[in-house]
DNA sequence: GCTGAAATTCTGGAGTG
DNA sequence: CACTCCAGAATTTCAGC
């Protein structure tokens, strides 16, 4: 990548498992002042390299007690899907959209109160699809370990 | 949640797509004083509701072009294979690791330099689970549109 | 949960290599 | 051009209420 070198690599590295660290702390770790580790971040930030900051939240407290993944299979699924995914991604309780290599090539993370919910959401996405959606298969997940370079305790079940 | 009001439950909600906001922001947006927010903060930390926070990151500025979905099917997959799964939570590259629904019950979510060391790292995996390990499924990701509650804008192919 | 003061951190400009 | 230094501003922390 042009104009990041291994300071910045190593500042990317560590603001992905420890989002809210002090400029001074992260000045301490890679060797440099803060002042500088903020142009850097300013920088990364303007080039994409920093998406957003993120906390990771146990969804069961805010009353989302299931989590699922949806797999999308589109009779067609070129570039211009992309507005309609993006259309997902915007609503509120869509974490991840993905596309990917396979024949259901879409993959949507989401969390719902209860299964009533992921119902509507189905729907919601056939009539954003319409036609062009030929399969939408749910997995609900049962155990998170790790999520965002950030890993989880094991909650009993 | 025993503990958890609305207001903790906005904090959390702010969190999750801004993870990087100030205690001062974050006190007028909930109608809270910047100390009182900190209390709850620590509060949310110590009941697990917070998990960490984390900066998303895009791949390819850390030299890591491939990125994938790692479906295994297991022979057998109760709570005994746990302890396996932290290990693999725990390495460098894998950024998420959850147990699901359906046959292949294990999904991985890891990042690589290129497909070499994928094929590594699906060794590993069979090192690791033995003959437990019936089936291992790579999915290469494409795009990304949005992840962990912070949209990505589409990188042109 | 608030207030106020102290400690820490952040910010922006001038100066250095 | 990126980095450092430094002073003023803002934030965070910690006491007492």
């Amino acid at each position: 990548m042009p104009g990041v070198d291994e300071k910045d690599r190593e500042i990317l590295k560590i603001l992905r498992s420890n989002g809210r660290i002090t400029l001074t702390e992260l000045g301490k770790r890679v060797g440099l002042s803060p002042a500088s580790v903020k142009n850097r971040l300013e920088k990364l930030e303007k080039l994409g390299a920093i998406k957003g900051y993120s906390a990771v939240i146990d969804p069961a407290f805010l009353d989302e007690y299931v989590s699922a993944f949806l797999e999308l299979k589109l009779a067609i699924d070129d570039h211009t899907v992309d507005s309609l995914l993006k259309k997902v991604a915007e609503l509120e309780n869509v974490e991840a959209v993905y596309r990917k290599t396979g024949e259901r090539s879409i993959l949507i993370k989401a969390s719902f109160h209860d299964t009533d919910e992921v119902k509507v959401f189905v729907g919601r996405l056939k009539d954003l699809f319409g036609k062009n959606l030929e399969r939408a298969e749910v997995t609900l997940i049962l155990d998170t370990f790790k999520e965002g370079w950030i890993p989880f305790e094991r909650r009993r079940g």
